[in-house]
DNA sequence: ATGACTGCAAAGAATTTGCAGCAGA
DNA sequence: TCTGCTGCAAATTCTTTGCAGTCAT
């Protein structure tokens, strides 16, 4: 159990409260070197399955994520399966989606460029930038 | 009733039975000048309006509009509400999402070009890109 | 006649909501 | 103490499914 002071801080200055259950999760999220991609019913699963006597609700994982993403926490990803990925990557990037396999990774930020982006409409501006590359076995 | 007839062709062409619910759903679909976008209950209000007598199922909508993605009539575009809509122009072009009015348009395909299309992991080749622009009001 | 398609209602999945009790400030 | 947060269950929303009857071929 170290580091909870600093996640707390983090949680803190985002105006969010450092309860247990955000902080087990926060430390889960962000205590890793690599970006992380889940669903809300992947993470539940991941995370319950190690604390069987003390389990966090379902709803509270929806909660949570939600309050993370609106801090600026967590980016979410929406695939060609319909569901919603969260990503703790945050800066601006974009993904592969496997559509067998259901994962998603990260593309490279110097793989990918978009050239000329278009203008928005009169009176509206640009406000993010999704893409997703679907990629699939080769047959052969 | 007219142009009956081409609609049924393109349909029994795809391998699909020209029957009365979906020569309707083909003629609301395909006969315009420009594209459109929709979702399935959008598609169901729209078209169930104007035949109060003789509804055509919400599962019909579903099966059908499935069954035009897969003959290559309609595209599939996920937007930032998680929903999905459907697109009738087909061909490879990106889009704009509008937060508020949660519309989709078009992006002119001039507009806009991606370089460096990174390469699909190893075995993987590239099966489709979506790249949707996220629009919002402007406030100053 | 034989599949394929439709419509209904029921089931399913993912997500949200209401609210009583609990816990961090 | 006083809000904000959690957990539970119920509610919502979107979509799929099972199946009996109907229709295109």
């Amino acid at each position: 159990m170290k580091n909870n002071s600093k996640i707390a801080d983090k949680l803190r200055s985002s105006g969010l409260r450092p309860t247990k259950q955000r902080v087990q999760i926060a430390k889960f999220l962000f205590e890793r070197e690599k970006t992380f991609h889940f669903t809300v019913e992947e993470l539940d699963k991941m995370i319950n399955v190690r604390n069987a006597e003390e389990k966090i609700s379902l709803a509270t994982f929806y909660n949570t994520v939600h309050a993370f993403k609106k801090a600026g926490h967590l980016k979410e990803i929406l695939t060609s399966n319909n569901k919603s990925y969260f990503d703790t990557h945050t800066g601006s990037h974009h993904h592969f989606f496997d559509l067998k396999s259901n994962k998603l990774t990260d593309i490279d930020p110097g793989e990918i460029k978009l050239k000329n982006i278009p203008k928005a409409p009169k009176g509206k501006s640009i406000k993010d930038i999704d893409v997703v590359i679907n990629i699939d076995s080769d047959y052969h």
